[in-house]
DNA sequence: CGTAATGCTACAGTAATTGTAGCAAGGAAG
DNA sequence: CTTCCTTGCTACAATTACTGTAGCATTACG
């Protein structure tokens, strides 16, 4: 089992249309957000490790993310140490790991 | 034929790493980014309109996101007025779209 | 002209992010 | 038990992004 944080009321902005796309959608609009949960796709990585993943971000806003992450349960601290998804952030990623094969489309049609 | 914004040279963030998925996830990572492909998913909407569906998020962050996400070809200012998907917005869009049925399934786990 | 809509901009105040530094705790030698 | 290294995490000032309110230029309709 992993570290559990205690279970704040940290709301996320769109939740007050009560509709849970917006508030799902603002938490991964969040810097760093995204990119965190691509980064850990394959497999858990310490918060070190993280950071370089993600071009040296700095710690204070990947611990914020992290945080919230946690809290929305999709990425828990290992036992040993290391982030990791969740199997609900697991499913999250699923969710849009199409963006990959998008994102080449995109560059090619983009010109550039 | 819509409007076209002049060639791009706003660099996105994660193009550093030459990798396509870092510059989308950087350029979706940005508040309402997300929410305003959301918002266009059905029809085209005018500035005022996708103000008001995005609780009245401010104009200037709304023009910025938009000048963004057209100049990367997601979306377009049609001839009549009124912001629109472009056909690769619409592919991005149903890329994340499943993301909706995901959001209902989190709140249920997510106890609540 | 008056009214109303469009896309868009200015600007001061506030909140979020960056960058650098560093702490406390836990191992693993020595 | 001290030294060294790594872990997750925090402090804090500087900078950047965003908010909220106001308003401009343009176009269209009487």
């Amino acid at each position: 089992m992993a570290k559990q944080t205690g279970s704040k009321d940290r709301r996320v902005r769109g939740s007050r249309t009560g509709r849970p796309v917006m508030a799902l959608l603002d938490l991964l609009g969040r810097r760093w957000a995204l990119r965190i949960l691509w980064e850990l796709r394959d497999a858990p990585l310490t918060s070190r490790a993280l950071r370089t993943a993600c071009d040296e971000a700095s710690p204070t806003v990947l611990q914020a993310r992290l945080t919230e992450l946690r809290e929305a349960g999709f990425v828990e601290l290992g036992d040993g140490g290391g982030y990791g998804l969740t199997p609900l952030g697991r499913e999250l990623g699923e969710t849009f790991m199409p963006l990959h094969r998008f994102a080449e489309r995109w560059r090619s049609k983009s010109g550039d």
